[in-house]
DNA sequence: ATTATATAGTTTCAAATGGAACAAAAATCA
DNA sequence: TGATTTTTGTTCCATTTGAAACTATATAAT
């Protein structure tokens, strides 16, 4: 098992990765941001409650990778933007309950069908057992870095 | 050729990508911040500047996709941490070539074996025919993702 | 019931980032 | 040579981001 010692950036998978994800967001980001105005939070957000309608920002947060800080924001300004409305749920006072207006629905149906345009354009060219194969591949690395960032956190205390 | 027409931010691979290379950097990051107290961006210049002493503030920006504001910014703060020494160069009155002090280079040193050990341990898993595989992929994705950011720009003028 | 603890969400402040304008030196060209 | 354009790198300003403190409500414990 030969291990490098030294580091060449341009083939470091972690930085390829990043670089490469990078592109793609942009890529992405250029869709709605130049037709919408919103940033990549709040299309995120966008995403999620075109998805399931009705969730909370704790919510929203756990299904999107974003803190709870960065939902509040996403949400206030699509609120003003006026592509989310809020409804305080009775059940609970600190809660409230999430949804895209008419034209936050807009939004979600005309984005939807580019980004994944542009997920086919990417990935598309894959035969579907290969698509799998990337898949199976990415869910490894996805419980890889998590394992490791548990142990080194375990490590740290 | 079916088309998915909604979107599960949980499969949708330019999410995935975007979440596991996030966590991939914060776990390097986390390697190099706490015991050197240096960014992202900084780690990116000591580490070109690992591979290739002299380089100038441009060339750094070229190979490690950062634009010049962040190189700027970057080494100006290795140099106040004694990582990075600059010497003008008598060639080009605009220019001045970078260099690892010794203290930068035993960052390197020491940054650049646990940077591998990573990436060992996220990508190491694959069978050497599964890794030459993903970087295939890789590679295919990248041209791709260039081509259709190309396009884009060439649509939107 | 009263107190303590936990959870949801917001605000605040400091640091990081991005873009435009800028100064200085070099290259081009008339 | 002198004028114009490019290139390099920095600075300035506005926006974004992140972490910690904070408010309000809910839950648990005694």
């Amino acid at each position: 098992m030969e291990q490098k010692s030294s580091l060449q950036l341009q083939d470091f998978l972690p930085y390829r990765l990043s670089v490469l994800s990078n592109n793609v967001s942009s890529l992405l980001a250029s869709l709605y941001t130049e037709k919408f105005g919103i940033s990549v939070p709040e299309w995120r957000t966008v995403a999620v409650l075109g998805e399931e309608p009705g969730l909370t920002s704790t919510q929203i947060a756990s299904r999107v990778a974003m803190d709870k800080v960065a939902v509040t924001r996403a949400v206030q300004s699509l609120i003003e933007k006026r592509f989310v409305r809020r409804s305080s749920s009775q059940a609970d006072g600190r809660v409230s309950h999430l949804n895209l207006t008419k034209s936050g629905q807009r939004v979600y149906d005309e984005v939807v069908p580019m980004a994944l345009a542009i997920e086919h354009r990417v990935w598309g060219t894959l035969a579907p057992a290969e698509k799998d194969y990337w898949d199976e591949m990415l869910s490894k690395m996805e419980s890889r870095v998590s394992t490791l960032r548990k142990e080194l956190l375990e490590f740290n205390k």
